[in-house]
DNA sequence: TATTTCTGTTGAAACCTTCCAATTTTTTTA
DNA sequence: TAAAAAAATTGGAAGGTTTCAACAGAAATA
């Protein structure tokens, strides 16, 4: 590897003024910038950021952390939005493994991951409210974070979410516009805030208009397929049914399994009403209140290196838009 | 930070004993090792990873280059793969933006990313064929690579891949044993490897059987549902149409669209079989020849450790395994 | 007791940068 | 032309670790 030594002896200077070559400094004479830019050049030299970091303090690297965030097709989009932005700005993604420490003498965390790498920065995602006391440490450091759909708050913590309330009410009001007056809601908790958001604004949408709450119209599970299916088939099973069903995109899809199971469509017999448009809703015609994913990410980078630069803080909610499919009708 | 200085001050020993400790050497003492893992314990003491990374020139940090890997149903899976080795072996991974140096005063591709950040190894996926030239400085490079789905190999390189061209000719196998004796087929080419080895099997696959190729069962564009959806409406408007089509997964769904879109139906009407088994193709009944991705991330984590450690060098080719669900039937 | 061997410990250099204070060279001013 | 000011350049410390040769002290040998 060619390093700044090799550079500053080829060129007969010091590797000071290398360096302000380098850093694009002042106090280098135009004729001595040239022959060292020069000499790079040649040299297909590039300053070694590891040694950089060090003496920086610096390292142009993000940490990433998030539990199988890689195998979910919601937090697979709001990669792309963090890729986007954090590569224009120059940084690279650190994702944190699940590795350990043999002897672990120590607590080794968050906070510690992220000190061992000197990343500038870290995105947490795909954590449920659960357990907060985990972040503890990373909260109470210096070490600028990030949270997506988890609103956790410190001196240098902030988060960026949907605006989970709102959209489902929006969602509810949308049924209603349908005609339908009869709404039952099938939610993926499981500690995670934004389903219990998605509640409450099912709840406020109910008592606005004026709706009934029907408790064997409720149904709780986890965020997946199945628990759509099972909560769908007790629903099948009611003298009194809902007309629609509100609830996450993918326990949408599994009630509309159960629904097509049972030898009945949707939306003829059942309109369905999904929340977060993961790509594979469209092929189910399904209708819902889509999050911005990409947005999300993107929204994430930007706050973060304001974090970084000390220049903002505040949490960030993005608005939900409603993509009407087929999966919906009027009756 | 606390720091190997601290903690070598408070256990009045110098540091070069503490990094002993650390790393587990010998030629310490019983008590003073005692002393010193208290110490660090206490004081929630972690070797700085830049710093050793400096001067050990390892620095557990895997390279991944891929573009939109993170946004493509495939890859998406192998990287499970990858972060269940990589993370039991104490690696972290270091995702490679597209970040570009302003003054770009020299090439700065893969070889100069890997360098640049000490990766100790660096896996490539999703790749085509044309352009490969961008690899030749990687290559000829020491920085051991393995290329996922793209055949490459030098003195530090290797690939996985699945058995292609094996896979695809079981494909047409199973179709003939369920009685299909025309057999169209439509390929996401676009300069993949992957693409070109399916066509071969396939080819193969028709000569052996004895099965006739008609130029007209031959269908050509990238790995895409609008491919599949634009061949399966040129397949539906001939007089001497195919009884089953063998193309990748995500091409296939766009045909099974477009058959329905046609009112007919699958598999009454034409057999479809996939190839990759994506995770969408279950919500499509697709029959499919399914690739092992998380196997593929696991062997590419393997084959990647073992030419760190100059051990083997090899190629690793995976089975293929038929899926069979229900768009294929016999006839 | 004097010498050798072994074990435990340490100081300093090295890894590649940045950064600051000090020094040298050039330019400007009187 | 000498002095002052400004600009360009440099040497070396610092950042946190590893590594290696050197050293000290204790135990074993003669």
């Amino acid at each position: 590897m060619v390093t700044i030594n090799d550079i500053a002896k080829k060129a007969k200077v010091s590797k000071s003024t290398v360096s302000k070559v380098i850093n694009d400094y002042s106090g280098v004479g135009e004729e001595t910038k040239e022959k060292v830019l020069k000499i790079m050049k040649e040299n297909n030299y590039w300053p070694n950021s590891v040694a950089r970091s060090l003496s920086t303090k610096k390292s142009y690297t993000i940490g990433i952390f998030g539990p199988q965030i890689l195998n979910n097709f919601f937090f697979r989009e709001v990669f792309e939005g963090l890729e986007a932005i954090m590569g224009d700005k120059g940084y690279d993604l650190l994702y944190f493994t699940n590795k350990q420490w043999d002897e672990s003498w120590v607590d080794y965390s968050y906070k510690e991951k992220c000190e061992n790498r000197n990343v500038d920065g870290v995105i947490l995602m795909g954590y449920g409210k659960v357990n907060i006391a985990q972040f503890d440490r990373l909260l109470k450091s210096d070490i600028p974070s990030v949270f997506i759909d988890l609103d956790l708050v410190d001196s240098n913590a902030s988060y960026v979410t949907s605006d989970n309330i709102g959209g489902a009410n929006r969602s509810v009001e949308y049924l209603y516009s349908l005609g339908h007056r009869k709404i039952a809601m099938i939610r993926g908790l499981n500690g995670f805030t934004v389903s219990t958001k998605r509640f409450v604004g099912f709840q406020q949408a109910l008592k606005k208009l004026n709706l009934p709450y029907n408790s064997k119209w409720m149904y709780d599970g986890d965020y997946s397929m199945e628990t759509g299916y099972q909560s769908m088939k007790e629903i099948l099973k009611l003298d009194d049914k809902p007309t629609a069903i509100f609830a996450e995109d993918l326990i949408s899809i599994g009630a509309i399994k159960a629904i097509r199971e049972a030898g009945l469509s949707v939306p003829n017999d059942f309109s369905i009403m999904g929340f977060d448009n993961i790509e594979i809703g469209k092929h189910y015609n399904l209708t819902t209140m889509s999050q911005d994913q990409i947005g999300l990410g993107e929204a994430a980078s930007n706050l973060l290196l304001n974090i970084i630069d000390q220049k903002s803080f505040s949490p960030i909610v993005l608005d939900t838009r409603l993509i009407e499919r087929e999966s919906c009708k009027k009756i």
